[in-house]
DNA sequence: CTAATGACCATTA
DNA sequence: ATAATGGCCATTA
C-alpha cells in the first residue's frame, strides 16, 4: 500500500483508541507531532484502508460526531454499539470517555 | 511551484 | 444558539 509517512502515523495513533472511548482530530494531530493538522488527519482517516484501525472513534473537538466515509449514520451506529452515547449528533460523555494520546 | 480540496478548529458577529 | 470567517496542514492535480 502506498502510504505516506503522515498516514502511517495517523493510523498507528488511531489504533490506540480503546473500545468504547473516543478521541478528536485535533488531539490525534497533536499526538503525532502535527499540531494544527486536524483537517489533514480527517483527510487521512477518510482514506483509511484498514479495518483494524477504528477511525469511527475519532470525533470533532466540539463534541460533534464528525464525518465518516460510509456515512455519519453508520458511524453513530457503531459508536452506540460500543457503548458511546450520542445525543443530538453530539457525544454525551465527551469529557469522560475522551482518550488523550 | 501553485492552487484547490477537505471526516477540522477557534473566533467573531 | 447558529452562521460566517480566516486559518491550519497533508495530499493531489
Amino acid at each position: 500500500m502506498l502510504l505516506t509517512n503522515f498516514e502511517k502515523k495517523v493510523y498507528y495513533a488511531c489504533k490506540r483508541i480503546p473500545h468504547g472511548r473516543v478521541s478528536t482530530y485535533a488531539e490525534l494531530a497533536r499526538a503525532i507531532g502535527c499540531k494544527g493538522g486536524a483537517r489533514a488527519v480527517g483527510n487521512a482517516l477518510n482514506r483509511n484502508p484498514f479495518h483494524s484501525v477504528p477511525c469511527h472513534r475519532v470525533v470533532c473537538s466540539n463534541r460533534r460526531v464528525g464525518g465518516y466515509a460510509h456515512g455519519k449514520k453508520a458511524k453513530e451506529k457503531i459508536l452506540r454499539r460500543e457503548g458511546v452515547e450520542i445525543e443530538k449528533g453530539k457525544v454525551v460523555n465527551f469529557g469522560k470517555i475522551l482518550k488523550k494520546l
